[in-house]
DNA sequence: ACCATACTAGAAATCGATTTCTCATCGGGA
DNA sequence: TCCCGATGAGAAATCGATTTCTAGTATGGT
């Protein structure tokens, strides 16, 4: 606020123009040896550090990119920002944060971080009505987790869903289980979408029967009440692949009042490693998401495109591998079920 | 990138000059109403959209807030951070995001987001090597959660310590427990300190003893070895106070490991509501603490500050309650441990 | 030894908005 | 009726850096 250094004062002290201060300290164009060593001695006595508002108002890009999530409660979206915001920092960049994307809201945060000029934004979409589109055509946006599929040049970072499902299925399998349900969010999202058929492929590729699917709302709430229809099926399935922490921490609840022991009663696998699934009694068996990963990739190929200053013609797709970590609540069935 | 609406060229449109245009906009000095409709629809008709970079070079502040915290991974400090987001935004200003606030880092975030010409910070401190204080002097700056003291006259919005801990002591004290342990972080951190103290004066206004206090790394696996060392006391206490969740995790897993049962051989009570602790069996005790509205409230405080356009003279500290909530991990102290 | 080509560094222009300065016009009071 | 203050709008200055533009000085080739 009070006394700030500026470039013009860095000069004075060196005793040379502006301009030269500014090619002296930025290392373009060729300043002579002498005064580019009076200017960066100017430059750290007095302390100086470069307006990068000037800056970007004359250049056209501000070094700020914009991460637009739907939240950071669900740890999975707090690792991914952490990764979003750490590697912009490591590239030189800095990160506006807008939390929230999916709820409706007075302010518009993309039109808000154009005005801001951010150079790009990395983003989970919300539901289909957010109208990226049109902001797609004006900045780089690579999009993270889910798709909204008609973003047009707009790269993508994704989980391999498919893979994912096929390996907690592969798993189930392994274990003896032949009849494996599927508990999924109802909302019409891609990941949600993936998912459900990478399942579908799973089975068929081990000619494993299809499974029942019990769809519900994306909540504890809503796993709370679709394990309640699960539960009708105890008979006929021995196994469930839950493809969301949320649902399954309704679950995990909802076997606990109805008095169900995993794996004995139930074997089940989830989504995602959360905190929590480590410290039930059982330990989860889950499928980890490279949360942090996804978001230095995501900022990665940001940077190549803001870099390149062009929008890119085509789409890229990055899928990013799940990893097993096997659990106690997934077991062999027992002979009750079998 | 590609066309962008200036001002000037709704001024065009509008028949008018540029500062015109501007004081139309912004409703400042008088414009004539025939005037400032012509202008505002320009400006509709043509989308435009107010370069902020360019305004906050003239009006040498830039809207932006910055977030210095030590991490998301926990979900105090994520919900925090959404409180920060959310409320920067309805308050009319972005927020700029820097995590790993503790760790070493080649690049120093406060002179980097102060080349950016924020606003202000809030700011989750992480040891007090952090040279926050000479940045106070320059910049509005709001501590949350911890504090590093001696930044002069940068508000604070903490925790009630004492309030928090005496809520868990009274809460097993009501149980029927006498001696009470408590296990703390070793760090000397602010939260550490008030916590530590808050437990020796709520012990003493119920005139209960003393109690072991058994420090350890501020981590699951610090938490896990005090853990080792708290069983050992297990015939003299039957209660036992955590002052931070990760210490907390480790606890539960050390309990497990040796076949100890909550609360049966153990009441166990934490500090603030992961999302884990309602998932384990049984569910933690707790003291919840008011993550967002912390955020919330630093915001507003900062905010404050910034708009009054000068540094605050005196420190002023905000203390936000904690709210018990009981769980199954608490109960009456056994017959053997009596 | 002379001219053309590089370099180097300062002067001036630029980014896009806001704010100050100036001037003309309109009222109101004497 | 005349003069002065208030009002409104355009011209010009400003924020702080970067990027032309321009001119002067070396350098190199012939």
């Amino acid at each position: 606020m009070a006394l700030v250094i500026r470039l013009t004062d860095v000069a004075r002290r060196a005793g040379v123009s502006t301009p030269t201060a500014s090619r002296a300290l930025n290392g373009v164009s060729s300043v002579d040896a002498a005064l580019r060593e009076r200017v960066l001695m100017a430059a750290s006595e007095l302390g100086y550090l470069p307006n990068r508002v000037a800056r970007g108002l004359r250049q056209q890009r501000t070094g700020i990119l914009a991460h637009l999530t739907v939240g950071l409660r669900a740890s999975f979206h707090a690792r991914l920002a952490e990764g979003v915001q750490q590697t912009a920092l490591d590239l030189g960049y800095s990160m506006i944060l807008g939390t929230n994307f999916d709820k409706p809201r007075d302010v518009n945060y993309a039109k808000v971080f154009e005005s801001y000029g951010v150079d790009g934004m990395v983003v989970v979409p919300g539901f289909p009505d957010d109208n990226l589109s049109g902001l797609a055509q004006r900045l780089p946006i690579v999009e993270v987790d889910r798709t909204l599929g008609p973003l047009g040049s707009a790269h993508a970072v994704l989980l391999d869903n498919a893979g994912a499902m096929a390996l907690a299925v592969e798993h189930l399998h392994s274990l003896g289980h032949e009849r494996i349900a599927l508990m999924a969010g109802d909302a019409p999202v891609s990941t949600e979408l993936e998912r459900r058929a990478g399942f579908s492929a799973a089975l068929r590729a081990l000619s494993l029967p299809a499974g029942p699917v019990i769809l519900g709302e994306y909540t504890e709430e809503g796993g709370r009440r679709a394990s309640k229809r699960l539960f009708e099926l105890l008979g006929e399935v021995s196994a469930v692949v839950v493809t969301t922490n949320e649902m399954l921490a309704g679950l995990v609840l909802a076997t606990r009042e109805r008095g169900l022991r995993l794996p004995d009663d139930l074997s089940v696998t989830g989504l995602d490693d959360a905190r929590w699934t480590r410290l039930t009694q059982p330990r989860m068996t889950v499928v980890e998401q490279p949360a942090y990963e996804m978001g230095v990739m995501a900022v990665k190929l940001l940077v190549k495109v803001v870099q390149a200053g062009r929008l890119p013609a085509t789409q890229r797709v990055h899928r990013m591998p799940g990893r097993l970590i096997v659990g106690g609540s997934t077991g062999p069935p027992s002979r009750r079920q079998t």
